[in-house]
DNA sequence: CAATCACATACGCTTGCGCTTATATACGCC
DNA sequence: GGCGTATATAAGCGCAAGCGTATGTGATTG
C-alpha cells in the first residue's frame, strides 16, 4: 500500500486530522472513531504507520501516535505540477471578470 | 467514488499526467498504457471524468480528452494544513544544522 | 501471580475494484 | 447502405480492502 491509497480511505483522513491537532493514544483514536471497532481503527493505523504518515511511542501500556512531519510531502511534490493549471484558470477568469 | 480514490490508482495518475502535458484522444491514451487494454483505460478515463478531474470533446469519431484544471484543487486544500508541519520540520532542521 | 487494561493480530466474510473478452454504438468513407 | 475505425458498455472473474468476532501479548495492579 503506498501513500495515495492510504489517503484514500476516509476513516483514516480522519485520524490524520486528529493527529494533526495533536498526539493522541490509540485509545482516545478509536473513541473518536465510533462506527468502527478498536481493532478496525488499530489496523488503519498499521497502515498509517507502515506508508510513514505516523510514528508510534510507547508510553507504558499505551501508545501514543503522532502524525509524521513528512508522510504527506509526497503527495504535495506529485500535486505541484498540476497546481498551476487552476492557478492559470483562475487567473484568466480574474481578467475575464476584470474586462 | 472521490477524488482521493480516483487518484490513487497509479494508472490513472499516468493518464493524468500525460493530459497535463496536452490533450490527447482516447486512442492516444490507450496506446501510452501498452500493459492495459482498450476498455480498461476507457473505464478509468470514464472514473476520472465522474469525479470531475478531465473532460471530454468529441471530434468526429473521435474523443479528446484534456485535463480539468480545478479537479485537484480539493486534495491541495486537503494537504494545506498539514503542510505546516513539514515546513516546521525543514525549518527546525536547518536551525539545527546552523548550530 | 491472577486478573485487568490497552492494544495488536488471526480468521473468515462480504463487497467493490480492476482486468479481459465480447458486444454495442456512432461516426466516416466508399 | 455497407464496412472499417474509434470509443463505450456489458458480463464475468480474481483478488484485495475493510469490517467484525475472537484471541493473543504485554504492561499494570491488587
Amino acid at each position: 500500500m503506498d501513500v495515495f491509497e492510504a489517503v484514500a480511505e476516509p476513516n483514516r483522513r480522519h485520524l490524520l486530522g486528529l493527529l494533526a491537532e495533536r498526539e493522541r493514544t490509540a485509545g482516545e483514536l478509536v473513541d473518536s472513531l465510533p462506527t468502527l471497532t478498536q481493532p478496525a481503527v488499530s489496523r488503519h493505523l498499521r497502515v498509517l504507520r507502515e506508508v510513514g504518515l505516523v510514528e508510534v511511542r510507547p508510553d507504558g501500556q499505551r501508545r501514543i501516535y503522532a502524525l509524521k512531519p513528512d508522510g504527506l510531502q509526497r503527495i504535495d511534490d506529485w500535486i505541484t505540477p498540476y497546481r498551476r493549471f487552476w492557478r492559470d484558470h483562475l487567473a484568466a477568469l480574474q481578467q475575464h471578470l476584470e474586462k
